[in-house]
DNA sequence: TAACGACCGTGATAGCTTCTAACGAACGGC
DNA sequence: GCCGTTCGTTAGAAGCTATCACGGTCGTTA
């Protein structure tokens, strides 16, 4: 049978395991923040961490695998993020603050979760799950905003018949317009500028997005 | 002397030279719209084309020149449509459709163009300047529209003074910060979309597309 | 017409990548 | 203390970018 610690509920061998794959995500980390995703090398991760190639594929079965373990992680940070940034109440402001800061901090990252697509790569089913919750804090702090003027176009009545996505949330369709705008606007913004589409350009990408963000608080 | 052809100007050589190199440009399209562009190999390109994979190198010097020719050409491609949107006068609808449209026809070429940047590729000067065309186009369309309600916010005043992107364009502030958003917002809802961050989530993309572009036109 | 030079395509090579397979060593449970 | 699981190694296949040196071809020029 096996020996389980008090500390972790693990085996030292499933310990040692954990602390293997967390060191090699923390390589894979770096090295996708200054390389990028296509940058990613497990062979440069394995000689960095004094052992030969090969070795890593005991704990990841490939690329693939650690890139869907890295896209989790990020998916998790910005929850967590954005759980802050809910309390003591729901705000959409200081949620929009949190996504900005969270991309600033780390571009790549914003990149691997909300950037093009890998087409070979498919996102399996938890990663779906999370960006959920994500949307769920997102649709929470839509619906803690004053009421808009208008009660919504024809796409809110659209809204109204596809709700799948909301995952059971109570909000009027005025709010699941809301949290869409808000998700994809702010993604407009912040994507061009992190992709260094507005170098050059002179004005200040803050105020861009501030500017938005106001639209989006004000009325939609 | 070097011997001129009447048709094209050329030397048989140069026009040889050239309809290779558009051969070339032409399997490397079809390979980035199925795999995206990480999955473009030169030396698929050479043996689909029945040749020698360092034979590709006489006509393109590396993986990055053929990259930066197709992103010239997606940036003239789009240009050119937004310019048959714009006859017989700028029209912002017509613009934001026929970058819908262009975008729908190859996503692989919209995220080539608008899409995560490679960190280490460096967009060569003469992109921007095209890119610079196509955001005059927009500026024209959006300077067309009846003028919004609100004079603009402080945005609109950093606008004011911050113009370099304009090119000289004699729009008014409001115009700019319009154009400005015109680009956010749709490269938001068309970038997720295309990403497939909208698949299962069961509303029609078109009509979010739609919502955007009316909130847009109506009332920035 | 004959020769020269620019250009084109080839195979060989270096160096990188992912990933599989087979072998030896170390560790932990009984 | 034995024995099996797990780990790390080297070797190797297949792929990629990119460079080099060589031979063939084409166009021009003497």
């Amino acid at each position: 049978m096996r020996q389980e610690t008090a500390e972790t509920g693990a085996t030292p061998r499933e310990r040692y395991r954990a602390q293997v794959r967390a060191e090699i995500k923390d390589h894979a980390r770096r090295q996708i923040a200054t390389a990028g995703a296509p940058g990613l090398s497990l062979n440069a991760i394995a000689k960095r961490m004094g052992m030969s190639g090969p070795a890593l594929y005991r704990y990841y079965a490939g690329r693939d695998e650690l890139l869907t373990d890295l896209v989790r992680d990020a998916y998790r940070s910005l929850a967590e993020d954005f759980r802050a940034a809910s309390a003591p109440a729901p705000d959409a402001r200081a949620l929009a603050h949190a996504l900005r800061a969270w991309a600033l901090a780390d571009p790549q990252r914003y990149f691997l979760t909300f950037g093009t697509p890998v087409p070979g790569y498919e996102a399996p089913e938890d990663t779906t799950v999370l960006a959920r919750e994500v949307m769920t804090l997102m649709l929470d702090a839509c619906a803690a905003l004053p009421p808009a003027g208008s009660p919504g176009g024809p796409f809110a009545a659209h809204l109204e018949e596809h709700r799948e996505w909301t995952g059971g949330h109570p909000a009027p369709p005025a709010v699941l317009h809301r949290a869409l705008t808000l998700w994809t606007r702010l993604h407009g913004a912040l994507s061009l500028e992190l992709a260094g589409h507005f170098a050059g350009m002179g004005f200040d990408p803050a105020l861009l997005y501030e500017a938005e963000l106001d639209a989006l608080t004000g009325d939609g």
